[in-house]
RNA sequence: UGACCCAUGGUGUAACUGGCAACACGUCUGAUUUUGGUUCAGAAGAGUCUAGGUUCGAGCCCUAGUGGGUCAACCA
């Protein structure tokens, strides 16, 4: 391969790096990827987890975690734990976990800094207040009354405020920059207010805690981020990031911002996801038709799946809506090569070969996955009576050169067994197939075939004294709009049939050795893997994703 | 009626210092197949938002426009 085609083109970012390692800017790389705390991580952020961790990775540098929790009111435990848990699940490790909260002395010291400069100031107005006097973006603010207080009075005033003496709500700590900036953030932005509800972490030691822009650059800073990455909506509060960086003189770490993850047919607020739980919509953050990491483990998505998909839509600055078709293909992709294969019939119908043997069982050698030998073979028992999905029959099919399964006097292979004839069939009275009747060719047996015969349909079956039981959730999107978030309520677009319960399913009896999480493609039919509620007596199993069907694609 | 950012097939991302617009998903053919899966071979689909400019040559540089996004929380 010559040095051409070697090239692989870079993304803005990665640009940016080599940029600063060839100029001699940086020697390393540090990212970090920030989450606050406050919810469940979805698959927007595995977007930045992966560029953060893969970046680190590729220029050999590091990725730190660092917990973003500067607002006690939203913050929990839970959601650390969380996180970290998803993360882990991703492929990525870190080395010490970082808190924002760690850093509250010194942002405290750095606040004192800028107040001792003349550049901050202790503003007794109210939220509506401030807010009012802000101005338009055409139009410059008008001053605090405060804003000339004297460095001591700020002070007094800033250290009463850490004290907890002074009441929510009734003063805060602003930067004095500038009122006529028509970048709103640089009005006077506030960087401390008072709370008095317990952190999380530092339990009731502070009553003033810092706002974001007071907190994120410094935060980097402190950790020799080299690179700090966000998303589109923080471009406007680059100017901040460094104003308090360079006014500080602390070490400069650069915010670059990308294009956030939109996934159609999906939406990804958290706000949005928190009405989806609260009202019912799903059955919690880990509802398998969630966006959220725990839905997709839950639902049996491989992190490689999310990894590989994350790569795949790229970077850049450009607004975007990635086709959900992309995250499917990657999970298919990834569970073709390391699923394996089990028999599984989802709407049974019992088939009776008439001419086999009453009480015979022989086994017959299914290959795991015929994608990986070295997933090797399994002994399937063959016998009289078997399950085959109803969707395989066809009372009055159309001609065999569209339809290859089952029909009166159609023949049809069973995977790795033998070649059969539909001989008959039972009906109730309203219509319901209720028992198919077939003779088998005894020399067909699959490995060994003598017959010669062709046919163009195999269908996949569960014999059916030693087939298990299990409830099947089968799961489609959660909407039916490809934009749901752009609607004026994204409720109206819910699709009302993303969950279906198939509480019958038939089953090989190896499924029943599976533990929670394990993921096998049921032939022909789709991935599925172990949900969490299964119990002892209770198999119950979640469709990951549907194999890819040209048939159902054909029928319409 | 301000600032900042963005604009390339249906979708997403490429195109190095200006030099034949490429890759992936999706779509459609065909072959293979004991999964209507996989795999393989192939096809269709954009002339790069618009108008100017610079240049031998512009998706790329410049100007203006248009369209979209973000910003006026004591959220992050």
């Amino acid at each position: 391969m010559s040095a051409e085609e070697n090239k692989t083109s870079l993304h803005f970012i990665e640009q940016i790096i080599e940029d600063d390692l060839a100029s001699g800017k940086h020697s390393a790389i540090q990212t970090r990827f920030p989450p606050e705390p406050n919810g469940f991580l979805h698959i927007g952020h595995a977007k930045s987890i992966v560029l953060n961790f893969e970046l680190a990775k590729k220029y050999k540098g590091k990725c730190n975690l660092r917990f973003d929790d500067t607002n006690p009111e939203k913050e929990k435990v839970d959601y650390v734990d969380g996180i970290m848990a998803d993360i882990k699940w991703l492929g990525y490790s870190w080395g010490k976990t970082l808190y924002t909260s760690d850093y509250f002395e010194q942002l405290y010291q750095w606040a004192i800094q800028l107040i001792k400069a003349g550049k901050a100031f202790v503003d007794d107005r109210t939220a509506e207040q401030v807010t009012a006097d802000r101005g338009t973006p055409s139009t410059p603010a008008t001053p605090s009354p405060n804003r000339n207080r004297s460095i001591a009075e700020n002070l007094t005033l800033f250290t009463e405020m850490k004290e907890g003496k002074h009441a929510e709500g009734t003063k805060v700590l602003r930067a004095k920059i500038d009122l006529a900036s028509p970048n709103m953030l640089m009005r006077d932005p506030a960087i401390y207010r008072i709370k008095n509800e317990p952190h999380h972490r530092t339990g009731t030691t502070w009553h003033v805690y810092p706002m974001y822009d007071f907190a994120h650059g410094q935060s980097d800073s402190i950790e020799k981020v080299t690179h700090s990455l966000c998303t589109l909506e923080f471009e406007n509060h680059r100017p901040l990031y460094e104003w308090f960086i360079k006014e500080l003189g602390i070490f400069p770490s650069r915010q670059i911002e990308f294009a956030r993850l939109n996934l159609s047919y999906t939406i990804t607020s958290k706000r949005k996801l928190l009405t989806l739980v609260e009202e019912g919509h799903v059955t919690g953050w880990d509802d398998p038709r969630m966006p959220t990491l725990v839905a997709m483990r839950r639902r049996g998505y491989p992190p490689a799946a999310i990894r590989n998909f994350s790569a795949k839509v790229g970077v850049a600055k450009r607004n975007n809506v990635i086709d959900v078709a992309l995250l499917e293909h990657a999970v298919r992709e990834e569970l073709n090569k390391t699923a394996n294969r089990v028999m599984g019939v989802l709407n049974p119908v019992k088939l009776v070969i008439e001419n086999y043997p009453e009480g015979k069982v022989e086994m017959v050698e299914a290959v795991n996955n015929p994608g990986d030998e070295t997933a090797g073979k399994r002994p399937l028992p063959f016998s009289r009576e078997l399950y085959i999905d109803q969707s395989d029959f066809m009372e009055n099919p159309p001609s065999p050169r569209k339809f290859f399964r089952l029909g009166p006097d159609r023949e049809v292979r069973l995977k790795y067994a033998y070649i059969i004839k539909c001989t008959g069939y039972d009906k109730d009275e309203a219509g319901n197939i209720t028992l198919i009747k077939a003779m088998y060719y005894e020399n067909t047996r699959s490995g060994n075939d003598t017959s010669g015969k062709k046919v163009k349909g195999t269908l996949s079956w569960v014999s059916a004294p030693q087939a298990i039981d299990a409830e099947i959730r089968l799961y489609d999107r959660l909407f039916n709009n490809d934009n749901p978030a752009a609607l004026e309520d994204f409720r109206t677009a819910l699709n009302p049939n993303s969950l279906q319960i198939v509480k019958n399913a038939k089953l090989e009896a190896s499924v029943a050795t599976l533990t929670i999480g394990q993921t096998v493609q049921f032939e022909r039919q789709g991935y599925f893997t172990i949900d969490k509620e299964t119990t002892s007596k209770h198999l119950i199993i979640n469709r990951t994703i549907g194999l890819r069907d040209t048939w159902a694609k054909m029928q319409k």
